[in-house]
Parts: structure tokens; sequence; C-alpha cells
DNA sequence: TTGTATGCGTTATCAG
DNA sequence: CTGATAACGCATACAA
């Protein structure tokens, strides 16, 4: 009742060898239906279980795969980790959580740690650099796919992204079309590849319609604590600013604050526009437009891929683009 | 270069036994100053990695923990996670994440790998019911701790929360300060060991300020679908409500987003405060008032005792409650 | 201080 | 169809 059971119990209460409970348990090999049903019994009653680190020891695999996120509490990624971690499961493999916080040397010690666990595959999503898995080991041929982070060596990896640049494109033309003039785009410092390929949505919306991007016009950057002071001294010296688009909705959500501290009204003098689609936009008023990442199929395409990088030995090389879609809402009526 | 080292190369590469390779490794048994110089450089040299799966097998320990979690894209519970991960981390250890999405079957799967594994202990967050350990397997001793959930067995586990009755208590108290003359709770259809504190906490308010608690009369349950309807409704029947004591923040602001459809002024004609002091409270209009859960010290104490737990024999039982604190804003002004 | 030998629980090879 | 046994990489009891 107290005791963990294994193999060699297993194969002693039922008669057999362990060869053939093991065979019997991954249903390898040949055995008769007889023999089949007195170690499954058995295996029931005991509440046998299999010790996977005798299987990964002995199968070097470890039906586990790390993923790399840089801030769990972030919204985006919380759910594309979520629904990865699901599919997963349910292929077999549990998911160890590595928050990066945007720190290279954590990053490395996360990776070092992988390793030491043999994991079988690794999900990176986003993050400031290009990833290289080569600083880890170069022995290590770890299969990994990267979500919103271009990897280093653009050979031999998968690179899956939803379209930014579109939706950033689509989400600046609806400021445009909804009336705005003069959009400009707020980002924040973080730099990743999905915000510069927003920054580029934006600039040739602009450009699509007239007008010459130039950083010192057309952009500004903000910080959590300095939104409300930065977004008026900009408006003081220009006026004519009449649509924002954000580069994600928490810095939408801070900017539409500013804006109604400072006495603009949302749509009416000013159109805004986040990106993520955060639960919260339809709860601001006004109601927030976004652009909407599609997390399921994000998921989906990524554990597909990394799956189908760990059983084979074949290695592709591939860049997958996800659609998104415009949410507009009050905030460019 | 492309080959895995284990420890008998590096024996070999630096002319001593597997034993003694170990030894320098784990700091463990002695040897001399000159082997360690000998055997440490060869380490470096080849980049050799521990493999876990051999050490967990042979020392039956895995150097992870698992962490059961109802939803990691809720801001509480992914803030918890991150903070718990990272101390873990530093201890050596690794977080291997399950969200249960609230699903009992779920649960039980996770449990089951989760003790295949050989986690030396788990983290168990929230849900619905009470915790039961023993509904995986009678013969696992698993350490583990609860956070905000109730373990079914009160003997021999520990129990960290934060203390939700006192916030409740300061969140409808800060409803009267503020002029509320007839507050209600607004509750969510999920039902949590906390969400029952919280509404013990709100009806101990109200009877301190001399009003009767009547479910029917001072309580109301939303979906995040009907809100608005049932609120009109609500507020149609009865009148005199001036008050909402929203069990969460989530909660709060779908119930702000609805009054203000409904033409109601917050703060003037309604109070308004919600749970958790999620970062978006900040950036409502008008900012939400709150109550903050002290995670960092949750995170802290949860792995200290987890860790103390799984190093000791000595079963200990407690309950740790760990202070919340009022962030009044202008929803209670 | 160091080396030898054993076993942890599996799977896989090779006989039977 | 089935059984004995080697091997995975490591830590440790025991010898030297």
């Amino acid at each position: 009742m107290d005791k963990k059971y294994s193999i060699k119990d297993i194969a002693q209460l039922s008669g057999v060898s362990v060869a053939t409970v093991s065979r019997v348990i991954n249903d390898n090999g040949r055995f008769s239906e007889e023999t089949r049903k007195k170690v499954l019994k058995v295996i029931k009653e005991t509440g046998y279980q299999t010790n996977f680190s005798a299987k990964n020891l002995r199968m070097n695999k470890s039906f586990s795969v790390g993923i790399l996120v840089p801030d769990i509490s972030n919204y985006f990624f919380a759910t594309v980790v979520q629904k990865i971690e699901k599919i997963l499961f349910k292929c077999g493999y549990s998911t160890i959580i590595c928050n990066t916080a945007r720190d290279e040397d954590k990053e490395l010690a996360y990776l070092k740690m992988l390793e030491s666990k043999g994991i079988d595959g690794l999900i990176v999503i986003s993050g400031a650099k290009a990833f290289d898995i080569n600083k880890v080991s170069s022995s290590s041929k770890i299969p990994f796919i990267c979500i919103d982070r271009k990897p280093k060596d653009k050979k031999n990896t998968i690179f899956i992204a939803s379209d930014h640049y579109q939706g950033a494109l689509d989400a600046t033309d609806s400021l445009f079309n909804s009336g705005s003039k003069h959009p400009i785009i707020a980002t924040h410092k973080h730099y990743s590849s999905s915000g510069a390929d927003r920054l580029r949505g934006f600039k040739d919306s602009l450009e699509k319609h007239g007008l010459p991007f130039d950083t010192s016009r057309n952009q500004i950057t903000l910080t959590t604590e300095n939104t409300t002071i930065k977004m008026e001294k900009v408006l003081k010296s220009q006026p004519e600013i009449d649509g924002i688009f954000a580069i994600n909705d928490t810095v939408a959500i801070e900017v539409l604050s500013a804006l109604l501290k400072l006495g603009k009204s949302v749509p009416n003098d000013i159109k805004l526009i986040g990106f993520d689609d955060e639960p919260q936009d339809k709860h601001t008023y006004p109601t927030l437009s976004s652009v909407k990442q599609d997390t399921d199929r994000i998921a989906q395409v990524a554990v597909e891929n990394l799956i189908g990088l760990i059983n084979s030995t074949g290695i592709t090389s591939e860049s997958i683009i996800i659609p998104v879609e415009l949410m507009p809402r009050d905030s460019t009526l």
C-alpha cells in the first residue's frame, strides 16, 4: 500500500518477466492476449506508474519541453503559453516554464538547466535580441522553434509570428479611415522583432496616405511613468495630432488614460487603436479598437512543428505568418 | 565537439575515477585540491553537464516541482506563478506548469503525470473544491502546499492565503466611509475558498454598519455576458444601491463598464471597489479602488515552506495568512 | 585521498 | 511468444 511499484514487481506479481511487462506497457513486440490481460490487471491493482527518470535515461528522451517567455504576466504571452501547454500535455509532453524577464544571463542559465534535464524540444517566445542557441553549447542540437523572435541562424529553424506588419498597416489605415489626418505611433522602450514589424506597417500606411515618416514627428516613446507628461508636451508642440497607433494595448490604455486626463476626447479629438485585443479593451471608456492575434493557431502551429522537429531528423527551415484580425471599437469610430 | 560528455568521459580525460569526478562535482567526500582543479578544468573544457535523468533515478529526486493553477492568464495567478518560478529556479528547482482550467479530470491527469516524473514537491493554487492529494495515489507522499485553496486533510499540510476576509471587510468599510449607505457585493459563478472568505468579510462589514445581509438583496451573481442587463434590472428594482464591492477586478471592470453604459456616474451615484489591484485599475476612468495582495510574500512563503517540507521528514501543519493592502482610488472618492 | 563495484527502473537485443 | 541480460549515467558503500 505504501510502496512504489516497479516493473520488476509487476513482473513478479503477474508471473512473467520484466521484458514482457515492458512490452505490454508499451504495446511493443508480441505477446499473447492472455498475458496482456494478466499484466494489465496487476498494473491496475497496484497502481503502477512508469518511472520517467529511468525511462528517460534509457531512451535519452524526457517527454518534456522547455518554454522561454519574457513575462508571463503579459496577456498575450500568458495566453499563448497556456494554449501551448494544453496541446503539449495532450501529446504526452510536460512543459517547463522559464520566465526570462528579458534578462540574457537568466536566459542562458535556463537554457543550461533545460539542456541538463534533457528536454526534447524548446519553444522560445519573443525577447529583445535574435535567438542564438549556440551560445549554450555547440554540441547540443535541441530542436526548437521561435515565436515572435527571429532566430539568429535563419537556416535550420522554424519561425512563427503573427502578421504584425499587416496588423499595424490595417490599424493605421483604420485611423485614416475614421478621419485622422496626422496619426503618430506610440512605442515603449522594449524592442522586439514584432515591434519592428509593427513600426514598418505604420510607416507604410503613412506613406500610402502621402505622409513621409519622420521619427521625431511621428513617433513617441513612452515609459510607464512619464506617459501623461510626455503626451502633454507632444500634443502642445504638435496640435495637429489626431490619431495614435499604440504598439500594444498596455501602451494604448496608458495613452487613453493620459488623454482623458489632458481633457482630450477619444475618438472625437483623437482616434486611438492598440494591438493584442486584451479582454479589458471591451471595458475601457470608450472601448478600445485593437488588432487580434490568433493565439489558438499560433499555439497549434508551434506545437505541431516542434513535435515534427522532434520526431524527424530532417531539418526544416520555415517562416510561418499567422493572419491577424482588426477589431474596431469605439476609439476609432 | 559534437558528443555529449558523461562523467565517465570526464574521468578518463582527467585521469581519475568516476567516483572522484562525482565527488568533485558534488563537493562531497574528500579529494585533493590538485585533483579538484584537474577535474574542474576538464569539465570547463568539455562543457560537461549533469544528466539529470540519471541523477534523478539514482537519488530518487527530480529537482523539479509541479504547479497546479486554474488559469494562468489571470493576472493574480500569473504573477504568483512567475514569482514562485523565479525563486524556485534560484534554489535549483525547475517548475512544471499545469493549467487545470478548473477541470477535475485534467487535474487528476496532471497529478498522475507529475507523480510519474517524480516531482519533489507540488504547489496547488486555488480551484473550486478542497484539494485531496489522496485521489491520485494513496501511496505517494509528495510534499505539497496550497495557495488560496483549502486542503481536504487539514492535518499534515500547509495552507497559504491572503487575508481575503480582512481585505473584503476593509473594502466594504471604505464604501461606507465614502458615503455609501446600501452597498452590494458582485460575485461570479466560480466559487473558491478565497471567494467565500471575501463574502464573509463583506457580510461582517454590512452587519457592523447595522445592515443584515440578505443574499437576494445584497448580492448579485454575474457572468461575463449578462453584466449590463443584470445590472440594469437590479438597479431598477433596488434604486437605493449606491456602492458595489466586486469580488475581483475583472468583475469590477465589467461592472464599471456596465454602469457607465447605464448612465450612472462613478463614484458620484455609485461607489465601486474591486480586489487584486490589477495594473489596469490605474487606467480606468475613474481609476479603480482595489485591495492589493502581497504576491511577493505569498511566493516567498510558499517556496520556503515547500522546500522545508521537501528537505525534512517532520510533517507540519500550518495556516499562513498574508496581510493585504487597501488601494483607494477615484472610484471610492 | 582515491578506485571498484553495485544498483536505481527502463528498454532493447538476443536467444530460446 | 517469452525470458535473461546489457546498458543508460550517476552516487555511494566498501576497499584499498
